[in-house]
Parts: structure tokens; sequence; C-alpha cells
DNA sequence: ATGAAAGCGCTAACAT
DNA sequence: ATGTTAGCGCTTTCAT
């Protein structure tokens, strides 16, 4: 690999001018930039990221601080780290994929350490995250994807469940259906302080709310075993419901073959729809079920944005909130009773 | 961030005794060597990688060339992907995640380029795969999941397609059917020269072959529309077939509305398996699908591995061949004749 | 067994 | 506008 002396000496001046040249860091005569622009190209000069990092303190690299694969991990991690990767990628940026380990702050305390990232870039972010302290207290710059329950001036990007929610719900009484019921993700998730189950909860029941259609909650199946279980008692306690939202994709497993036990039909009988899956997923089904897709390519992107802006100036913190996607699938239609 | 320097200091000793102390480069008087490492402990020490491959040349960075999602991208590409950089973590190295742009030969050029990387993981590697050759012309050392059709001497860790096509006949067989059909990837993938499209194909006709039974194939139905049309030709030329095994899950979802038309039914009907589709994607259909498990997250653990065993010594090449594992659904039943 | 010093390839202050 | 020079933090001869 040529270095930047092997520049120079082809075009005959000083490093430093080669250095200045190329990075624009400080006025070269037209002429002379040409000359090491032609040299640095018959060379096919490539600057070392290791010897300028280690001078200017900046790597271009991020982190992303990828969480064990749980049991619903899937498409939407994958996308966040895609996203970002390519969104870095665009802006001169690398994105070093640090798996979590057991003890997420020893591993963050590690990989800032080295003095090999920039800055990192956190996704499961829980309502309570000892990682975004440990962070703040390190001086190290870093973005979410999701939020905590207090960003403050933390920049972040996450689903607009409140404009999500109004969707599902407008979606539900443009249909004509008067009571929506929700499935959260599974208690164990909703107890850990995962962002998503809180706030799509409190979304959903707001904007039945302002809608003013009749809202039951209250159920956290995990499993295609729960998922039936619980609409079976749904239906027991609340037998006018016609419409039903389902965050966790094994759950709607149970409740397709619950519905079919009970000899009902979707959607004839029952509109179901999907909350925070990805159409890939929803299309799975028989019948392809709507969807709220989150937009986690687009989080993904934007995360890593918002981090290399951060590094490279400053300016009020970013907040972006996303709407999921609506995307209809053949499980609604309009509620028996209007047919 | 405190440097070598520092620790000298305050152990009192030179910057060389402290780096050979912790590198273990050279022998260093217990004594000494204690007193390094207490006062490493004190400040907090870490090891700048910059500086330190800056020097040795070598960045405990591997490069992750990650494909640009396709159609029928998800789960296994994740886990190759989570797999490699734990792998990694383990063995000292860190993962490099490089979204592949339009021109892949250029976006490999950059990443070696920079000096940045020791090596480079491939995956979705095709039969005739440019990137291999550019990578040896380069000299650039790198292994693959996945394998071009005549992998030399490159280290690869790829998919056990005639144990894995084996035991899927085996299954079968030993339901008592007497005739398998099996529907490959869409003909797109298939003609691009992806590997597990041709290699499955090859071996479930091979493994059919050798049990004895009949075997149909030649459907490459890449959609659920195109699985569902598949699915009817298939029995309109070959009434005799009871047992299907399908590539795409998509076309799965079209096998499964296609028999449900007919009236028939899942497994009495037909015996229906998926192949290469992660065992959470099988228990999304109903009934449960048996499938055969891709060991992704293994596949990519080994790529790192064979990288890192690659870089810090040599040997001959290693090839690692790794079955799928036959997840049991409830889509598995003798056929109708033996009931 | 330990220390001194050179240098990896680059950037940035300081000269000219 | 360009050149000279001093490091960044580390590894690695070469001395001692």
């Amino acid at each position: 690999m040529p270095s930047l002396r092997d520049v120079a000496e082809r075009a005959q001046v000083a490093v430093s001018t080669v250095s200045a040249a190329l990075n624009g860091t400080r006025p070269v005569a037209a002429a002379t930039k040409l000359r090491i622009e032609q040299a640095a190209a018959e060379l096919g000069y490539r600057p070392n990221l290791l010897a300028r990092g280690l001078q200017s303190k900046r790597t271009r690299i991020l982190a992303l601080l990828f969480p064990a694969p749980r049991s619903g991990f899937g498409l939407t991690e994958m996308q966040f780290a895609t996203g970002a990767a390519e969104a870095a990628g665009e802006l001169g940026y690398h994105l070093l994929l640090s798996p979590e380990s057991a003890d997420p702050i020893e591993e963050l305390r590690h990989i800032t350490g080295l003095g090999l990232v920039d800055g990192v870039l956190l996704m499961e972010v829980r309502l309570d995250d000892e990682r975004t302290e440990f962070l703040s207290a390190a001086g190290v710059p870093f973005s979410m994807i999701g939020r905590t329950r207090e960003p403050g001036s933390i920049d972040y990007a996450d689903i607009d469940f409140a404009a999500t929610a109004r969707d599902a719900v407008a979606h539900v009484a443009g249909l004509g259906h008067r009571t929506l019921a929700f499935f959260n993700l599974s208690t164990d998730l909703y107890a850990d302080g995962y962002g998503p189950a809180t706030r799509a909860g409190e979304e959903f029941a707001a904007a039945a709310r302002a809608a003013g259609i009749g809202y039951v909650d209250g159920y956290r199946p995990g499993s295609a075993e729960e998922g039936r279980e619980a609409f079976e008692r749904l239906l027991e306690a609340h037998p006018d419901v016609t419409a039903l939202a389902v965050m966790d994709d094994h759950a709607a497993v149970g409740v397709i073959a619950a519905v079919a036990a009970r000899g009902w039909r979707i959607p004839e009988d029952l509109t179901l729809m999907l909350v925070l899956s990805s159409a890939r997923v929803a299309e799975m089904f028989n019948p392809r079920l709507t969807t709220l897709e989150p937009p986690s390519t687009e989080l993904g992107r934007l995360g890593a944005q918002m981090l290399i802006d951060r590094l490279q100036g400053d300016g009020p913190p970013q907040r972006h909130l996303v709407p999921c996607r609506l995307v209809l699938g053949e499980s609604s239609a309009p509620p028996r009773s209007l047919s």
C-alpha cells in the first residue's frame, strides 16, 4: 500500500501538502493539487485509517451494540443494523457490530476504551437503561434507536407509537368496528421495561379513547399457546370484541388457531392485525394479515445519521419519531353486524 | 485514557517493558511484571488499538461483507452476522459490518485498502464468485460462509446438503411415503448461481435415488402465488405425490392455500416440510411445519474462527460442512394409503 | 532483564 | 502556498 510519502515524492511536494490537498484542510494551488491528485490516483493511494485515527482521535467507526438474540428476534433487529451500516457508509463511516455479552456495561467500557470507535449506537433501549448513564458519564457520544423514559438531551429515533396507534384505530374504526382489543408483548418483556410494550399499550388505549371506540387490553401472550388462551379468555369476558391487534407474532398464530377452533373465520368474524411486525412476516399467515410495519431500516439509518451529526458538530438534540406503515392484508373487514 | 507511558511512569519502568509485560513478548521479571499489572489496573489502562494496529499491521478487525437485503432475507443472514460477531469477540477480534453496494469489488477494494481490517468474511457466496478472485489476487485473507463451485484452498463453512437431504428423505421414507416432490428456490436465485439452490436440488435427487423412493422436481416457485400454481401443476402431473419439501417459505404459504382449496388437509393428505427455514419461521405456519433448520449461527461462528485461524497461523484449508437440524412440526404424517 | 530510540502513516502547528 | 517538524500510542530492534 502506498503511503502519503510515496504520493508526495511522486508529486514532488511535501507530505503535508499532499495531506492538505487531499483533505482540503488548507489552501493548495490548483496546479499542485492536480499533480497530487494524479499521483495519488496513479499509485492507487488509500489513506490509512489507523494512522489518521491515531493522530486525529477520530476513527470514523461507530459501534452498534447488538443485544443477544432474544426469542422474538428477527428482521427488525437486522434492519436496524443494515440501515445503520448503510447510512454510516454513505457518510464515510464504518459500523462495528458489537454483540452484547452478559455484562453490557463491561462491554461498553471495553469497546469505548480501545479508542477504536467515535461513538456508540444503542438499540433495544429500555425505559430505564443503565447503558445510557454509563455513556453519558463516560462522555462517549451516542444515540439511541428507541428511547429511555427520559431521553433528556440524547439523540434518538423511535417509533411514533401515538401515530401508529391512531392509524390502527382509524383503520378498524373506519371499517365499522366498535370495540378493539389489544394483545401486548409477553409479560417478560413488559416487565423488563421494554419501551415498545409500554408505549404501544398506552397509545392504543389513548387512541381508542380519542376515537370513542371501546377498548380492551391487559393480555400479554408471548407464544402461540398463550395467544390461544388469551383469545378465549378475551371472548369470554368481552364477546362484543370484533377487532384485535396483536404485538407478538407467535401469539397471533395461537389466535388464528383459536378462531378456527371456534368455527369462526378471519376476517368475517374477526379483524386481526399485527403491530410492529414486518409485512414479510404478516404474509406468512393465512389469510395474509394486516400489519403495522415498523420503519426499522429507517430508524437504523437515523440512528447512524444522528450520531454522525453529533460527532461532526453540535446542535439541539435530535428526536425522530417515525410511524409504522399500515400494510393491508386480507384480515381486515367490517364486523359481521354490518355486513 | 491512560497510555503505556502513564503505566510506565507509575510502575517506574520503561515503556517497552510495560509493553513486553502486558503482551508477553519477552521475559519480564515476575516482580516487575506484577508492579506493571498493578499500575495498569489502577489506571484502568486499555491498549489503543489504532496505535497497536498502525505498528503491527494487524488490527484484529474482520469485515463481514453484507449483501444488500434481497427478498428472501431474514433470520439466517442475521444469524451469520451475530454468530460471526460473537465468535470474533471471544477470540479478541471485532467485526465490521460492511454493506455491499452495487459494485462489490469496488467495495472490497475500498474496505481492504484502508488498512482497517485483517481479513474478510464472505457470505451469500455464489458458485462463481468474482469476489473470491479479487481477494485471492489481492492477497487478502478471507473465508466463506457457503462456497464456490471450486473452493480450492479457501476456508469455508457451508451447509452439508448431502446429509440434510438424506435426513429429509429418511424422514419422509420412514413415514411410509413412496414419492417426494421438491420445490427449489426461485428461478432468479437458481439462475444466479446461488449455491443452496443448486446443491440442495442435486442432493435431494441423489438422496431419493439412494433411498429408492420416487422423486419429482423442476419447480421453482418464489412467491405464494407461484407456490399455489406449482402445487397444482405438480398434482396434475404426479397425483401420486404424498410428500413435498419446499425451500422458499413464501411458496409454502401458497402450497398450503392450494392444499386447503382442494379440500385436503396437512398432514393427512400431504406431508409438507420446509428446507433451510428456521424453526421460528416454521412455527408461524398452521399447522406448524416440519423444517430443516440451517445452522446459521454456527456457520457464522465457523466463518470467523477459520479466518482468525488463518490470520494467526496457517495449516491446511478448513472445510466445514454442517447439516441442517430436522425440527419436527405437525405437518409430517404417514401417507393416506397407509393410515 | 530492562531501557532508549526509531518509526508505523498520518495531521497540524509552526516556519518560510 | 508550501515545507519542516513534532508527535499520536504503540511495537520492536538494538543497546546495556
